[in-house]
Parts: structure tokens; C-alpha cells; sequence
DNA sequence: GGCTCAATTATACGCTTGCATAATTACAAC
DNA sequence: GTTGTAATTATGCAAGCGTATAATTGAGCC
């Protein structure tokens, strides 16, 4: 009876480093990161802790790439099929709707946003890609909020366009939150409504009408 | 040299449990609930670790304990101010403004949320407390954006004072996050101005000029 | 001034954590 | 088939964690 040693398949660095990520997503979401321990993490990963080590040289720059991927795929995820419609109108209200609608919306996102920014307070590195992601974002909203006027015919000029562009965020992301913290206290597509009357109003623009083609 | 004991003050049970709570909350803002470890959590308040047992059966007590103290002393001291003026145009201005303006709106406080977030999600009371507060929030900027509506002559029904309120809600959030979680991002009277502009689009009322006077 | 008792300190236990290091093994090259 | 080597497992360690419990001590009361 000797004691059987674990059978592995040796698999690429990449798919090896990914996995690993995605268990750390999955362990930080559930459990926040309390539960995302090394241990844990390979377990999740069905993997040994050893080889958490062999791919990061420690944990947090384990956390740090998860933070990463978590963050890019958010947006992704809001972009995706918003740039298909020819009327900037309508794939401004397509964003609005995907900002605040599942998988976006979702408990485990906002979760996983909220257990990582303590993380993000206390490292460099982190912070930027907080700034990155968050200014990308509103970018992109500016580009086409000012898309949409100018095709209504009017013109913001920079001051304005910033201005509107950090309130239509700040409605998009308190609706992210509420609706991922507090999933209960809203109905199936009021959300959805919501934001893009919001939206709208301070944009003086018809989104919910755009939202329906 | 016999080693020294250490001296001390007896003090009321309350003070202490205020202490401590203090402490607690002073170290999860700095570091992060991470840092929040009993040791240091007792060497904060000038204390030595025993006593927290002492006061609370368990660490999660006192975190809890801690939530509660946060949250109430959130919205108190959003809506410190407010009562105090006649119009309720202008009590809803000030809320707005004082909504994000320090210290509501301030990275140890975002932070404090945050931490506290993953605990709400796996704790039933701290759940309810989450859900409270939230709603205690809307429920009073559902009554005076009525109020401030009524004032001009309108009156909305319910369902579309449930969705103002959730809507300017959401602004109100989302600027409170993005101004603590990225502070250097913005001006230092933009938030307020965006705020009220947004809002006031929202609800078609002039709050700018109503937070002048 | 001594008694009493809760408030406080002191100490220690068992567990978990992140990290290090040595021993194995799958797989490709020749 | 042998060999080389990087991928993977196995094991261990020191530190920190929350909790339990026993020993002290301040302070009010008679």
C-alpha cells in the first residue's frame, strides 16, 4: 500500500495560468476573498498548491491578474453587441441596457468588484488598472453620448460632454451596484426602464423609444 | 524585574464596545477587513485581545456591530443639514449636494463598504441591516423628491415617485462611488454640480439654483 | 482596611495561512 | 529507449489567526 502519488497531465503555461484565474474568480465571487485561499484555489483549479507558486511568484500577483481579467471581461461583456446598429441613439441605448442587465448585473460581479477594491487602494499597479478601466469606460460612453447629440443636431462642447458623460456613468453604475447588491428589491425589467428614462432625461434624448428597435 | 503588568482604567461596558467598534472600523477603512485582526483591532483601542471576548462572543459579532455603526452614521450625516431649510426644493438640493461632499463621500468610507459587502452577503442580518439602510435612504429621497414635485404643481402617482426615486438614487451612488473609489478624477466642486445638474434633469426641477440660497 | 466581583490582562492551544524546498513524473527530443 | 527537463506533486515550516481559560486588579461598598 504505498502511498499513490496524484496522476497530472502537463498542460501549457497559458491554459494553466487562465484556469487558475478563473478558480480564483469563481472563489472570491462565492466566498469573497476570505475564501480564496492557495489552498482553495487549487483544489478549484484541481490542481495542487505548489503550482500556484511555479506560475506566480505569490499570491498576490495571482489576485492582481484575476482583478485584471475580472475587469476586462465587465466591459467586454457592457460592449458586446452595442456596436452592431448604424444609429448612434440606438447603440447608446443598447450600452444603457446591457450596463444594467445580467451578466453585468449580477451579485457575484459586484461582489467580486467590491472584495478587490481594497486590494485596489493599497497597490500601485491595481490602481491603475482601476483608473484605466474606469476612464476607458467613460470614454467610450462619451464618444457615444456626443455621437447621439450631434446626430439630434446638437453640439456639446467638451466641458458638457465630460460633465454628461460622468453623470450617465454615475446612473450606470449606481444601477449595477443596487441591482447586484440588492437583487430583490427590483423587478425583472424595471432596471432596464429606469436607466434608460434616466439616461435620457439628462441627455434630452428619447433612449427608451431607441431601445425597442 | 518581575515583567510588569499592564496597568489599566476599568471603563462602562458601553464606552468600551464604542471603542472597539471604533477601532474596528478605523482599521478595515486603513487596511481593509485583512487588517482588521483582533490583535490589532485591541492594540487600536488600547486594549489587550481578551477584552474583546470580553465584550463581544465573537469577532463577527463585532464586525456586525461595527456594519451597524457605519451605516447609521452614513445617512446621518447625509441628511445632517437638510432638515433645516422651508422649501423642499431646497432640503432636496442640500441632500443631493451633501450626498458627494465629504465626508460622505471619502475613500475610507467606499472602502468601509466595500469591505463590509462580502460579509452582507453571507450573513443574514448584516443582509437585513444592508436592506434597511437602503431602503431608509430611498424611502426618505422618494418623500422629498414628492414633496419637492407637489411644490411645483406636480404630482406624481406612485409608481413613478418609486422610479424618480431609484433613478436619482442611482446617480447619487454612482457619484458617491466613483468620487471616493477614484477621488483624483474629478474637480473639487464637480461632483456637486454634475449631481445636482443630474438630478435635476431627472426630476425637471432647477436644483441649482436651489442650492444657492 | 478588607471584601467582592466584574473588568482586564496574560497565556496558550489548535488551525489556517502563504511560502519554500525537495522529490517525482509526464512528455518531447534524439 | 534513453535521457533531459520543465511541470507537477509532496511535505514542511514559521507566522498569524480566532478563540478559550486562568490569573490579576481596579474600584465601589460596608
Amino acid at each position: 500500500m504505498t502511498g499513490e502519488r496524484r496522476k497530472f497531465r502537463r498542460e501549457g503555461a497559458d491554459s494553466r495560468r487562465q484556469a487558475l484565474v478563473l478558480a480564483t474568480l469563481d472563489l472570491i465571487a462565492e466566498q469573497g476573498v476570505r475564501g480564496a485561499t492557495v489552498r482553495a484555489i487549487a483544489e478549484r483549479a484541481d490542481v495542487t498548491q505548489g503550482l500556484i507558486r511555479h506560475y506566480f511568484s505569490t499570491k498576490d500577483e495571482l489576485v492582481q491578474e484575476a482583478y485584471l481579467a475580472h475587469m476586462a471581461g465587465l466591459t467586454e461583456q457592457t460592449f458586446a453587441g452595442v456596436v452592431e446598429r448604424e444609429a448612434a441613439l440606438g447603440r447608446l441605448a443598447a450600452l444603457v441596457v446591457a450596463s444594467v442587465t445580467p451578466p453585468v448585473v449580477d451579485a457575484a460581479s459586484v461582489g467580486l468588484w467590491a472584495g478587490f477594491l481594497n486590494h485596489v487602494r493599497q497597490d500601485a499597479r491595481m490602481r491603475a488598472v482601476h483608473a484605466q478601466t474606469y476612464h476607458d469606460f467613460r470614454d467610450r460612453l462619451e464618444r457615444l453620448i456626443v455621437a447621439a447629440l450631434e446626430e439630434a443636431g446638437r453640439a456639446p462642447d467638451a466641458g458638457q460632454a465630460r460633465r454628461l458623460a460622468i453623470a450617465c456613468n454615475a446612473v450606470i453604475d449606481g444601477l449595477w451596484l443596487e441591482g447586484g447588491a440588492l437583487p430583490e428589491a427590483f423587478g425583472p425589467d424595471e432596471l432596464t426602464g429606469i436607466a434608460l428614462t434616466a439616461v435620457g432625461a439628462i441627455l434630452q434624448l428619447d433612449l427608451e423609444e431607441a431601445a425597442k428597435t
